[in-house]
DNA sequence: TATTGTTATACTCTATAACTATA
DNA sequence: TATAGTTATAGAGTATAACAATA
């Protein structure tokens, strides 16, 4: 006898998802530590990149991100300099070598992606992909950034 | 200029899911945390769940089942007996009060997901759902529990 | 001798607040 | 006075190994 109640809800189902996912990317498949190589990503992604950007992107504290790109740093894989606009900020910028591990590190990850959505056809990649980003794209807006 | 490599990834994006949801599921929400919530849901709908069942349902290590279930305990919501088959073995099992505080925080949990989904049709949500439990399903089998 | 669960301990991650510099 | 980033510190979460009871 299982399943009395409602269904797995949702929570439960993604936590496993997003756990079962970072157990399997490790630094020694990465190349680096997945939190760098999901900041390194958005920082290619996108222009003129402030930590406060950052902080939204990664959903982590201000504390958390300079932290973070000081290991980038120390590896090599970013920078930061002075916004010219306002000397307050930082902008960071991806280092030549940094762009390079990350596109190992791109490689990487889309081997794994592969072999963990093995039992879905290209069409029901696509489609789970689709879904989640849209969902992710509503819950970033009209929420509150801490409760 | 946004986007110049390959999509967001797979990894970041359930990332984001996962943490936009944990955030939302405040132990004032749910009426218990969350963590709990996930493994009472586990022992209602299995028989004779063992501790080392909760450990691969949860992803978590021995010792986190342990201080779960002394919260659990300590809040009445759930009980250690042994199995009379191995002594070895504890049978995890809930409590009346358990189970209706479980009732109440799926009540909290659907109206979350209600939110969180709300745009998606139904018909989409439902393909998500499944989607999630297919990758699921397909990743907790084949894979070593540790690293 | 191996396994289940427990305890003790250390390590990492996250959160909070105080501080510096710029605006 | 307010903001961007930094630092220091404490708290929660997680992993490791040693241990007791049972097989």
């Amino acid at each position: 006898m299982k399943r009395q109640g409602s269904e797995p809800g949702l929570i439960s189902l993604m936590t496993q998802f997003s756990k079962a996912l970072h157990r399997r990317s490790s630094e020694e498949l990465l190349g680096m530590r997945l939190k760098g190589y999901m900041a390194l990503t958005y920082v290619r992604d996108h222009e003129n990149v402030t930590q406060q950007e950052l902080e939204a992107a990664l959903m982590v504290d201000a504390n958390a991100v300079v932290i973070l790109l000081n290991e980038l740093e120390a590896a090599g894989h970013s920078v930061r300099r002075r916004d010219p606009e306002d000397r307050r900020r930082h902008l960071v910028e991806l280092t030549s070598a940094g762009r390079r591990a990350l596109e190992r590190a791109d490689k990487a990850r889309e081997g794994l992606e592969d072999e963990v959505l093995a039992g879905l056809t290209t069409e029901e990649r696509a489609t789970l992909r689709r879904l989640v980003q849209r969902v992710v794209d509503g819950m970033l807006q009209p929420a509150e950034p801490r409760v």
